[in-house]
DNA sequence: ATCTTGTTATACGGATGCGTATAACGCATC
DNA sequence: GATGCGTTATACGCATCCGTATAACAAGAT
């Protein structure tokens, strides 16, 4: 029995490199089959058709970034705010994770399946994200504010290409983050109109 | 003399519509002349191939998304405050332009050249951001973490699809810009770790 | 050594897309 | 109404990609 020479894993792996880097319309059954050094002629042996493959990269991507992030979370332990942390680097410092969720996200923009399942997982990560500025903070709105700047930054970051006056990005952002999770009021309304 | 039945600009505006809605993969010659519902014949007569579209769709955003915009702002005048919201919503509540914007942000990850010109822009649009800043806060590094803040959910905003526990994304926005840019200090480093 | 089973190469038809060439067409001008 | 110019339709060769079919192939089991 001719064992698996390019396993069902291989296409989705080499789907998920080329989606992270080029995009989904990038992903194309061919051009994955050549990157593996194989031509298609397998492919359709393990998926019904490119549909099929896609299905499967938002499966494993899905499954690596939920359950698996949130039960190394779990098992670190510690108090909410450092699993709140712990959560944002295992997702958004995570070299294979981020690019993927990068992608997957402008994907979502233009297909209201991948929309769907992104919003339950962001919806996941905002809850982590509102139990932790609810520790030190009262009003709903504005943990809700803070949990949304906290998101967008660790999104956003992605998506901006600018400097910052000398200053390193990273000092910035760990700026941001300390503002952002600080127990001090941010500041009432204020300023004369 | 055949005065232009498809004129230059069609093929520029309708380019930019399909990469606003579909990305720059979906930018195709002869899909765009089938929506101007025309073949791809004269199309050749304008541009020297597809690259040169996209190089003239660059060029239009640029100057929609810059000049234009920074003129319109100058025009209205007001204290420096409201001169940046002005720019914002200009920009980022612009049916037009935003999507546009978004597209030629996922496209500049994978197009060296496309970030170039990215980085430029949002370049002048922090300048916008910390000038207003400053008006109420002296920490330059604290200047750097609102701007940046404040860029990442204006961009991040639309690359998130989730709830915010019954309040509207508008309210939560509200907020965070209250936030933002309130005169009073964020707070500092606190939290007993 | 042969059989079996799963994997792969190759080839096919159909679709889409590029850039080019050429002929038809519209319309202003003469 | 004929001319001339710019725009457009059509057709071509080439390339990529899809999904299918079939034959070659490797390797474990007999």
């Amino acid at each position: 029995m001719g064992s698996q020479r390019t396993p069902r894993e291989g296409w989705v792996e080499e789907g998920l490199r080329v989606l992270a880097e080029s995009g989904v319309d990038a992903v194309r059954v061919e051009a994955i089959a050549k990157n593996l050094g194989v031509t298609k002629g397998g492919f359709y042996g393990y998926f019904a058709d490119r549909a099929a493959l896609l299905q499967t990269m938002l499966d494993t991507w899905e499954r690596e970034s939920v359950d698996e992030v949130l039960e190394q979370v779990q098992r670190l332990g510690g108090d909410v705010r450092s699993q709140a942390i712990s959560a944002g680097e295992l997702t958004f410092s995570n070299d294979r994770l981020l690019p993927i969720d990068l992608a997957i996200r402008s994907w979502a923009r233009r297909d209201d399946t991948v929309a769907a399942r992104l919003a339950r997982l962001d919806g996941r990560r905002m809850d982590v994200l509102r139990a932790t500025m609810s520790t030190f903070c009262d009003d709903p709105l504005e943990v809700e504010a803070r949990s949304l700047m906290a998101f967008c930054v660790a999104i956003g970051e992605h998506y901006l290409a600018t400097e910052h006056g000398g200053l390193p990005r990273a000092h910035v952002i760990a700026r941001a983050a300390e503002l952002l999770l600080s127990r001090e009021p941010m500041g009432g309304p204020d300023l004369p109109q």
